[in-house]
DNA sequence: TACATATTGTCTATATTTTGTCAATAAAAA
DNA sequence: TTTTTATTGACAAAATATAGACAATATGTA
């Protein structure tokens, strides 16, 4: 069954999603395998070193350069990527193009196959190593935003079920959580008060809201799902925010969330600006326009709603 | 056991949080810390230098300078961060008993102000510094746990509001869900499935559990709060997980949730163990008898349980 | 207060190392 | 023949290291 040696190249190079150039190059420079060969020359390569170069591409892709770690046993490699053992061993990488776009895809099929699999360690090291290759904008919303779209579409359409999205959401919200860093404290920085109204209990359309807000300099005070709306106008209004942002998923038109809507926008100060966000958040539009809040459509629409806010206070105090 | 020096520049100012400037400035300036050197001479940090590094981030951030904490160690950085400064009191205090509970209490009282102002970051700060500064159990146990617990009971009281306790269940969250990395690598880790049943949106109890039980060996399928009893019974069936955690936190006897215990129980193998904890799952114990589940009380009886669970799978295989 | 000094994050310029990629050539396989 | 693979050498982009400088604050002193 198992005869030990028995991969092309190409076949390696499409299974660990490297090109045939770098695995040559790997080898020739650092010895990260060393492949049989047949009578002819041609390079044999194991299911171990099919593996090995599996984990060198997570780990490179993480932000280890493969000059330090080509020498670590596999043992070490697991231990640096954080993988309980399992690797997310997705399938082909169509790397024609080499272009940014099929980069995220790859990442993507990645994360949905080790979140099929129940494999949550697999996940978070896939997602932490496309949180280092790319830029936070670029991460946020081409990879996480898509992929947890797609998984809610493969729910809907029974390929995935409510647990599974559960534990994607799970390691999402500890990755975004701690990607998050605030600036300085003494820096006057405005602050933005991000929650989700009460009855919507999805928070990570809040995080990538409140992470991207934290990345421009905004002091923000996450509040997290299911909040009712005195709780947000209390918060708001003892911290002294400038604005407030809400994510609604769920596209019910729950008359609830715009009482909700209109219940904060009562409660807080004329100058507070009010966002809201989220795939659910058209169907409120009319409250929303009513009240003289702001639907955001998406995150550069975000980026620069807060930019534009930011430099106006600057303006107001200067 | 881990080879010491490993990271690259690129993977410190990742997970500190700082620019390679900053953490190259600051080494050439204050010699904040020595990472060994490349024969190509590039730096290699240790696991101690990243964590001295975030220290110190967290305490330039609160308003220290860094000149004048640069040269303070790692144990005199983590009072300062953790008890806001009063590092004297804290310090002086904490020697006449000598005891841990001194020191905790007053890290508790940090966290507790911290809340009531909606200073993210210096709950953030404080907590970090707890956690690096006691075990993991002792912090968990003696640290989290009451402190959710005084926070809730000041809710109650009408001392702190919901959006309080929010905020510091968000941060509590994703401090928890990124200490909670598996460790060993190479052995086969039983698998434990944790969540909340259907109607549980507290998800801090199963957090503390899923982190209890990763840091005992056990291979971790964190699932969330609010989750049905089928989806359960899925994922452990597909997982071929050897035991189940369920935390339950609201003391309502909620007919449903009777139920969904039962239905668990049905519907996984007879020898998958099935846990229960939480100050609201003492409500349900006729049911937890009833369908042999086990009632956890604390958690050093959790991970004897654990414990026991392992080594008897460990015989039986052996 | 006003002035001088020190601190500190950030930037520039330059050198070196690292690493992915490519071109040319040859050999083997299809 | 055409395609795939191997080898070598080279190149360019990216990452890193170092030194110096600058501007905005902070601090101290007259």
């Amino acid at each position: 069954m198992t005869d030990q040696h028995k991969h092309g190249i190409k076949t390696v190079a499409i299974q660990t999603g490297l090109t045939q150039l770098i695995i040559r190059a790997w080898e020739k420079r650092y010895n990260v395998v060393t492949p049989l060969r047949t009578e002819t020359n041609r390079r044999l390569y194991s299911d171990a070193d099919i593996s090995r170069l599996t984990l060198l591409r997570l780990a490179t892709q993480a932000g280890h350069s493969i000059g330090r770690i080509a020498n670590l046993s596999t043992e070490e490699l697991l231990e640096l990527i954080g993988t309980g053992g399992k690797v997310a061993q997705s399938a082909a990488i169509a790397k024609e193009d080499g272009s940014q776009e099929t980069s995220i895809h790859f990442y993507i099929a990645s994360c949905i196959t080790a979140v099929k699999r129940f494999e949550m360690q697999a996940l978070e090291s896939t997602l932490f190593a496309a949180s280092a290759a790319f830029s936070q904008p670029v991460f946020l919303e081409k990879l996480i935003t898509p992929l947890m779209q797609e998984i809610g579409e493969q729910w809907k359409a029974g390929t995935l079920r409510i647990a599974h999205e559960h534990l994607a959401a799970a390691v999402v919200r500890t990755l975004l959580g701690s990607i998050c860093h605030g600036s300085d404290v003494s820096a006057a920085m405005p602050n933005l008060v991000v929650a989700t109204p009460r009855g919507q209990l999805h928070e990570i359309g809040a995080l990538i809201a409140g992470t991207t807000a934290a990345a421009q300099g905004w002091q923000v005070t996450y509040l997290g799902p299911n909040l009712p709306a005195e709780e947000i106008i209390g918060c708001a209004a003892q911290n002294g925010a400038k604005a407030i942002g809400l994510s609604i998923v769920y596209s019910t038109d729950d008359p609830h969330i715009a009482n909700e809507l209109r219940k904060i926008r009562r409660g807080i100060q004329e100058d507070v600006a009010l966002f809201v966000g989220g795939a659910g958040a058209i169907a409120y539009d009319a409250v929303i326009n009513t009240i003289g809040a702001m639907r955001i459509n998406d995150m550069p629409t975000f980026r620069t709603e807060l930019e534009n806010l930011r430099a106006q206070q600057d303006g107001s105090e200067a």
